[in-house]
DNA sequence: CTGAAAGCGCTAACAA
DNA sequence: TTGTTAGCGCTTTCAG
């Protein structure tokens, strides 16, 4: 029998499994390895006419770069990682795309990991894929300010959706897409709405809540701050009931997946979408176009803050100093759907 | 002014970034560097004593182990791959869960690569991804079947919603799903029904199509396959007019994304769903419980077939060999919902 | 049980 | 322009 290695991967690398080396290429080519080093990778500080023989010969052995061989001396791996808390959350999806295309447009080679739930899990990942990247992107992060400010005195970090001291961080300005909410429902009459909050540990929750105080105290609409719920569906469908008894014409939910969660439960209570209730959410994730009515909702740039986030994370802010802090501030907008419309009365 | 990284990663490290090596730790315990090593990853190998002097020597610098460094001796980097053809593709997202799952289980990290759409470049991303990790996972991809076999003859993959010969392949058993449908309809008395196929080159397009024509052959339903469209929310719109011009009751979607689509464009039509016309899906994605009437599909375990797909990567089939070949086939099922009732008559 | 030494594949001075 | 020579941080025989 074989060797022993049972925790290894299974289905063992067939016969023809060789790795070849920059030396073999430079046996082939007849050349010094750190020749091949060279040609391959800074064009140029090497005659036109071995480079050529070089790269033929690396091409007719299929040779790749071996990354981790490369980290060693460099410090490093062209990989740069993004954490997010849940990958199976919408919101992230956009990031995750933005960053894809800012990193693969630059070379990077983009690394994901999840945290899941617990905060502690978060910053041990983190801290671990660390070592092997060039830059760390926290998208949403649980982990406290501390634990992120000691990760970003190790690597280049960006954060992005949140505000943290010292580190560099992309938060969409949400101002402009509240304001235009607001705007929007008191042009259809309506003067006395509700706001579903979100965690009470998460920052952005209590920044929309705050800004959209602020607004509707400035434009004079009442507005009944409700108790928060979970971030989902389900916290949307629990809020209903209390949306119902507040004797209002409209509700803002903290995001979109608790505004869904919050029609549906309407619906099926037979309480008109829009018709006696208008609903807005937070972001316009994937499926928000799904419900009918369709979600009025105020859009996130999610993608752009992942790609802003990225080129953040590889510009080069300055060229070699960190300036830490301030934000990019892409900005909001309104999006329109069926889900609002004239207060009822 | 610093030096001149203009293409390294901003955010320069802050003054504290040392990094610790199992020198340090070595010197702090007294030992020698081996022996750290030993210590840290052979428990047991070593004198008890010595070991948790060690290890407290490491807790107290922070050290972490440096993967890069750790995967040149050894040749393991602890990484496993997944390759899709599309992050933003919800039908992805429990594949990622479950094989994230599965790969942290096991102390594995999991690293993401997207394809976008281009087969070629789906190809250069996993050869690359391929030099640093221990194993590749290939959801539902779209280069040919020599590439996959040439990939798997370097190193571990396996394969998920695709039969390649003589790879590892996972494949989810759509007949009892589609059984189960189709019966469903008989029973509300549809006679004759539509199939709007996805992309001709889709495996799994392919395959649903056929084992469904089977299917209602035998249950003696007439099937009406209509012209193929994109995989796409906006391809079943395009497909509702063909659908009503088909004379049926009922109508399967190659998957959830057209289905949606289907209801969108037939609700603005003043088409009832159900009343006038069933619509069942495939994959229960994320959103698809977001439609009114909640849409009615063949649920695929994603979520499982990533874990599954994962666990066969790690967990030694045999536990040297390649097995190759042969299908898992968690089974599917459907999860009815509003869109299917009575046939109209 | 632990130290010494070689080497994984690549890069980067330093010579030539 | 190219070859020589050290390592990067870790694992792993091989001695002791």
């Amino acid at each position: 029998m074989p060797e022993e290695h049972s925790t290894a991967p299974a289905a063992a690398p067939a016969a023809g499994a060789e790795k070849v080396t920059i030396y073999d290429v430079a046996r082939l080519a007849g050349v010094n390895p750190s020749t091949v080093s060279r040609a391959l990778n800074q064009p140029g500080r090497v005659n036109a006419a071995t480079e050529k023989r070089i790269r033929a010969a690396a091409e007719s052995l299929d040779y790749r770069v071996n990354p981790m061989a490369r980290a060693l001396p460099t410090g490093r791996t062209s990989i740069v990682g993004l954490v997010v808390s849940d990958i199976t959350n919408p919101v992230f999806f956009d990031i995750v795309r933005g960053a894809e295309t800012a990193a693969s447009r630059q070379g990077y080679t983009l690394v994901l990991t999840e945290s899941e739930e617990s905060d502690q899990r978060e910053y041990e990942r983190a801290a671990q894929l660390l070592r092997m990247v060039d830059g760390l992107l926290l998208a949403t992060p649980r982990m406290s300010d501390e634990q992120i400010r000691s990760l970003a005195a190790q690597k280049p970090v960006v954060v992005v959706n949140r505000l943290v001291e010292g580190v560099r961080s992309i938060v969409p300005d949400i101002q402009a897409g509240i304001a235009e909410a607001v705007r929007h429902l008191s042009g259809l009459g309506h003067r006395r709405i509700a706001y579903v909050p979100g965690p009470p540990l998460s920052w952005t929750a209590g920044r929309r809540g705050e800004l959209l105080a602020q607004r509707c105290d400035w434009a004079q609409l009442e507005l009944v701050r409700l108790d928060p719920v979970a971030p989902t569906v389900a916290g949307g469908r629990a809020a209903a009931a209390a949306v119902r008894d507040a004797g209002v014409t409209a509700v803002f939910a903290y995001n979109d997946l608790v505004a869904i969660g919050l029609m549906q439960e309407l619906v099926e209570a037979r309480v008109g979408v829009p018709r006696d209730l208008s609903v807005i959410g937070f972001d316009d994730i994937f499926g928000a176009d799904f419900t009918t009515p369709a979600l009025t909702t105020i859009k996130s740039p999610l993608r752009e803050e992942g790609d802003l986030a990225m080129s953040a994370l590889l510009g080069g802010i300055g060229s070699g100093d960190a300036p830490a802090s301030s934000a990019f501030d892409p900005a909001t907008a309104l999006v329109v759907r069926g889900s609002t419309g004239p207060a009822r009365d």
